[in-house]
DNA sequence: GCATAATACATGACACGTCACCCGTTGGCC
DNA sequence: GGCCAACGGGTGACGTGTCATGTATTATGC
């Protein structure tokens, strides 16, 4: 096989076997990644999102995350209004029970890198980082990564414009 | 956003923007990507595989893929024989057509990989390769990838034992 | 030989990811 | 004001990943 395959295939499976693991984790608060990382982003951006910057935002999702975002409207995670400047958007925020699911959904991504820790070294994490950014970097998923960068550093610096 | 995370977060976006080439790509030949991954195992195994071991085979799913393999069935691509020994086992292998779809599958796949290798050099792959190997090495999704790995090295030295 | 457990699949249910399509709203244009 | 293209997003359809359950077949213990 050869190592671009192997690469190809390597990729998909630490994909697919970071997933399991974080809904195995997830179970007990009764979410799923998409929906833990919709959480995610609401939180980081710390103000109300239209669907389609939600969308612009996950990773785990390009379009419209119309389906999404109104699964976790009905959880009770998510408030949803009509947009006031201009009524086609939806603007998403958390609630209060969201805003509490936040908190757990980041404790248990704490969990996840923790055993990633375990078993990557900062230095292998190093080397793999930038080979992924240049794979990554010029497509959709990669943008959707720096708009959610983006939200996090300005949370870090400034404690919530809204 | 630590290192970790960023991580996580590329081999999510990296997954996903290949599934997505591929599908593209695939689309000609009105085939998805599990559905090649299905037919690539049959192909580089060289021998009718029952339903469990092409799951043990697949990177793209754990348990059984009944659904994958009768749609695939069902396309004409692969045939099913009841398994004599076991008569709860089915035995599936590619049919004329389904070879013949095997041979579009790999041309697809290089295509793949050579737009992939415009992007990554050698040595960019060979940095990345033994990180995500032991990443997922211990993982069930990488013992699926080492019992490919081994197909196609027998598929290579004999000429197809059955 | 028979009851029981274990195995190999099939199937249904739920949540996505993706695409195509529709519909309400907006904005530019006249 | 009225027309029409563009936009935001809801919705249906299809394939799939995952789990739970059902069914046929085989192995096991007696």
């Amino acid at each position: 096989m050869e190592p671009i395959e192997e690469f190809r295939y390597l990729v998909l499976a630490a994909q697919r076997e970071g997933a399991r693991a974080l809904a195995m984790a997830l179970k007990q608060q009764d979410l799923t990644p998409s929906q833990a990382e919709a959480i995610a982003v609401l939180r980081d951006a710390g103000r109300p999102l239209t669907v389609s910057e939600i969308g612009q935002r996950l990773v785990c999702e390009g379009g419209s995350p119309s389906r999404l975002m109104s699964t976790l409207t009905h959880k009770g995670l998510v408030e949803s209004t009509v947009g006031s400047a201009d009524r086609r958007t939806t603007l998403l925020s958390l609630s209060p029970e969201g805003i509490d699911a936040a908190r757990t959904v980041s404790e248990i991504e704490q969990n996840l890198y923790v055993a990633l820790t375990s078993i990557l070294d900062d230095d292998q994490v190093a080397a793999a980082l930038p080979v992924l950014r240049t794979l990554v970097e010029q497509l959709p998923a990669g943008q959707a990564l720096q708009r959610r960068i983006a939200d996090t550093d300005s949370a870090r610096s400034a404690p919530r414009p809204g």
